[in-house]
DNA sequence: CACCAAATTTGGAGTCACTTAAAGATTTCA
DNA sequence: TGAAATCTTTAAGTGACTCCAAATTTGGTG
């Protein structure tokens, strides 16, 4: 099953359009760049664009599948004995002793994360990926525990392990955007991370009592 | 400090344009209805339309207002004694008891949630909704507890308890969007929030252990 | 090599949300 | 009443995205 020249064509064109559009994007903004200046800078239509890409916000979360399948695939491999929970806390910690970027805490994704912040357009298509990946780690959920098929449990466990981790990644990238350096938070963030997980496991319910 | 004419006239016809788009988009749908149509029926210009909505979603989603300040108002008004989720817990109850909407739970809002479903501009509209609410009640709690600014806790309990509410009011949505009777699954719900809610005040740590 | 069929790319015309600027029209108030 | 402030409309874009039919390119076959 050799890959033939149509193939390697499609591949490198689409490729070449989405390396282009990212350097403009980081450039400039990604609401500062038209799909039709893309297309010009990679010297093909804009129809053929829109071929490639959906939506001009996939030209930026192109890769947006990986994230998405994140924390499903962490459960799925989790180790014997392991919770759901404890299998994302120590992937979690995993990527952050590595310095690695799929949790969004590595350094220079600063470009990165200041050009979705600026963008609704992005905002809202990130909030789009939280939400499948909420619905993926759902159905691993349900499906790693054989449970009824309206049994809510699945989806609420999912609901907040993503909570947790969308408000640590969230608080490293609003201190990153304040212009601290990242190292710096990431060794603060390791003992908010541990509180964090605890009270995922432990429960809430003490919070805030009125006097 | 009378209302003059002039302020009588914009409520008027700010209340009409959106009254009609509302008509029409639980008519036709959502995406079916173009602004221009919009304006055509309520006899205005387009740019009026846009002069009173800044969006064409916030024609269909007006008092988002109310919905984004909830959980942060009912934490804000909590009783003596009363920790944060119990607040919750004890507002959703009565919410559902009463039959009130401001859960989403109510009957009657069936066309509304189905235009919102095949709708991924209102989808995405609503997810912001939820993001600002989140937002709101984090803040509050940040109040409350005096936190550090820098503390997480609060963002970690928002998002948590927004996280089951958002789980309830959309397994109520599932089962309302398949035709089941709106009391009946209020019946349903009852036991699941029990449950829910018990999950969130005592966590989730042994959850879905790994043989 | 030549040729056909399928897949890609392109150009062009169009829709729709939304913006901007300037010219009316209406309301307020002195 | 007349001028100033405020609304509304008209007109002319911009930009993402769609649809369609005409070119172009590629893969395989005789």
């Amino acid at each position: 099953m050799e890959e033939g020249l149509r193939e390697r064509k499609k591949r490198e064109t689409r490729q070449r359009i989405a390396d282009i559009a990212m350097g403009l994007f980081l450039q400039r903004g990604f609401d500062n760049v038209t799909v039709a200046e893309v297309a010009r800078a990679a010297d093909v239509s804009v129809n053929t664009v829109f071929n490639y890409f959906r939506t001009k916000e996939d030209l930026f979360l192109d890769r947006s599948e990986e994230s998405e399948d994140l924390l499903a695939r962490v459960v799925r491999e989790r180790r014997a004995g392991e919770t759901a929970v404890q299998a994302v806390r120590r992937d979690f910690f995993e990527a952050l002793d590595a310095g690695d970027w799929r949790y969004g805490m590595s350094d220079g994704l600063d470009l990165f994360a200041q050009r979705v912040r600026e963008s609704p357009a992005l905002q809202s298509r990130a909030r789009l990926i939280e939400a499948n990946r909420e619905s993926r780690l759902a159905r691993t959920l349900a499906d790693e525990t054989d449970a009824d098929p309206d049994d809510l449990t699945p989806w609420l466990v999912s609901a907040q392990i993503c909570a947790v981790v969308r408000a640590l990644t969230r608080h490293f990238a609003v201190r990153q955007a304040a212009g601290e350096d990242p190292a710096s938070i990431r060794a603060d963030l390791r003992e908010h991370a541990e509180r964090a997980f605890d009270l995922l496991e432990r429960g809430i319910g003490g919070y805030c009592p009125r006097p």
